[in-house]
DNA sequence: TCTGGGGTCCAAAGCGCTTTGGATCTATGG
DNA sequence: CCATAGATCCAAAGCGCTTTGGACCCCAGA
């Protein structure tokens, strides 16, 4: 079933159909409404190619997410953007292409996507300290947002991301006031931009009490299981050890957890940790009644939602300034902290 | 850029040129080469729309996520699974396509995708015991694969599936054989098939050892940390409580584990942990030298570039006949199991 | 010398839609 | 009664590509 014989079964012209359907104005409401009927009856739904050769428009947003060979990780975070970014796109009627690329071709991937002009804008994820990315997108006028933003470049260019400064800074405050004087931070990846911010954060509380960060107490690594359990192990054999953990997944406290209870401390009471919360669907902080860890919290979910409002946004109206949405993350208390055990 | 520019600051025809690009035989490999140095020199490549529109092939696969307004959650096996599919699409020149939507509307999506045409095929996730989307795929005349299979269908279909009733057959044997009698299943949510079929293969072997499975022991839902923990301690607080716990996937392991702990009991010593692992790239079950738990293991990444490629086949190759392929998951033996406990 | 078959290339017709530029008809006001 | 504006519809061009059906040239074989 396609437009002409539709046109054709109703006596109408092409012409006439679509405008019917696309709510143009020079068609009559009678007319309208007899082929609106027709094409219900007849689950009539206009090619998309055709559609998008004729307009111009894609009507997809494209999401590029490279596979590094050196370590292999699909991030756990991933899937519910997705979730959020995906619901709105259908809600507009826009479709969602992934592209899987190993990421020494992702430069030439956005280049392509740009060429072929099956996608109207991208979303851009994780990015990176000094992230290229950004440049070559400016240079190939394709619209863009991220999740994320990006220290050490000075172009500006549209964003939604989590305070994660004052998330970590907070967090760190929440520590210090409950008397922990020694609090490790177990962060993500340094080079990620994310794990740079919160670890400023962390510096900054530090800092407005004249504490001076012990690197001994600093780790950065994928966040996993394996390595909250690792590191936290490590610091706690330290002769000096931490009282608190701040981790930036729940998935390395849970990992920190582990560690705590294989020393034989009770968390909360021995040893506190307080993590980052991502309200991953999978991966709950407990209820939120009873949270398992005092944790920051902010929903990626959430945040893919926006970012795909706001890039659709930038789409529809032909605007390219940049525009950003920072969002707070707010502090949860557990059971996992308490006041600082007496030395 | 497009073909005719192109062609013309050649000096040849578009025929030629499509020609010449699409490896076509009338086009002397003069200038083949002339064209394809000038194509790569313009970064040019055909547009995405015209070029489905004019081949009638969308080149493209969808995958329909139905998001439910019940339990909120998004697989955690999802990402992976994509990921792997992923660079399938991509080596083969397919994009991916993914349509999120409330599961209500699940029906619709993929009448939508078939009539719009901008897909070639679907990959269908999670099928359900009966699951209703088979018929209707059927009917829609749209190729698909399956990941997993469905009881209770009888009609043929392709599908990519692990072997869950011998994986968890032989990982109940493996605890039988190290003397457990009284072991529990921590499984998936019911009504998924494949939580049903590892259920199966635990039954099988209980009753190889003409032993009944007990109620009490067998626990279903969403398979979570918290799912794991939740079960295992009121396991663990029965009057006859089990000395091992089977699980589905390795969160509701790690739950496990944490029950056990809080319990005041050693993991591999008191009571043993067997779980199935998806080997996700986020959540390794430590490393292959040295595994955390004993496991029945298999590659979800892996089960999404077969279901891909079996796809992309399927589609190219115009045969619709229904295939198959069970992979086999491999039992690794790490520190979390051993002899059941004297009593 | 003529014929026919490769080897190369091209013109033009789609693919299914949107959109421009009318055409036709009816009501309205002077 | 006529000109005009508005309402309603249509023919045809065009989006950028593929593909059918030749056209043309050159050379081998009769």
């Amino acid at each position: 079933m396609n437009l002409k014989t539709l046109a054709q079964e109703l006596g109408l012209s092409p012409t006439t159909v679509s405008r019917a359907l696309n709510g143009y104005p020079e068609v009559s409401e009678a007319t309208r409404a007899r082929v609106t009927a027709a094409a219900n009856a007849a689950h009539y739904h206009p090619n998309t190619q055709a559609k998008r050769l004729a307009t111009g428009r894609a009507m997809a947003i494209g999401h590029i997410i490279p596979i590094s060979g050196r370590h292999e990780i699909v991030n756990p975070v991933f899937a519910d953007f997705i979730a959020g970014a995906g619901e709105v796109y259908a809600r507009a009627g826009y479709d969602m292409v992934l592209t899987i690329v190993p990421d020494e071709d992702e430069a030439r991937a956005y280049g392509e996507l740009r060429s072929k002009g099956n996608v109207d804008g991208v979303l851009i994820h994780a990015p990176r300290v000094n992230d290229h990315r950004i440049t070559m997108l400016q240079s190939l006028g394709l619209p863009y947002v991220l999740h994320g933003r990006i220290s050490g470049i000075e172009s500006s260019y549209s964003w939604v991301d989590v305070n994660n400064v004052r998330a970590f800074e907070r967090a760190t405050h929440f520590l210090l006031d409950l008397g922990h004087q020694r609090i490790a931070l177990i962060n993500g990846i340094g080079d990620m931009d994310f794990a740079r911010r919160r670890r400023r954060g962390y510096e900054l509380a530090l800092a407005a009490r004249a504490l001076a960060p012990d690197p001994l107490l600093i780790a950065e690594g994928e966040m996993t299981e394996a390595q909250g359990h690792d590191q936290a192990r490590a610091m706690l054999a330290l002769p000096n050890p931490p009282t608190a953990f701040l981790t930036a997944s729940l998935l390395s406290a849970m990992g920190a957890r582990r560690a705590v209870e294989e020393a034989g401390l009770v968390m909360g009471r021995d040893v506190s940790i307080l993590t980052h919360d991502d309200e991953l669907g999978y991966l709950k902080n407990g209820t939120d009644q009873q949270p398992i860890f005092t944790a920051t919290r902010s929903s990626v979910r959430e945040a893919g939602r926006r970012c795909a409002a706001m890039l659709i946004d930038q789409i529809a109206s032909g605007e390219h300034t940049p525009r950003s949405d920072l969002m707070e993350a707010v502090l949860v208390v557990g059971d996992s902290t308490g006041p600082a055990p007496e030395r």
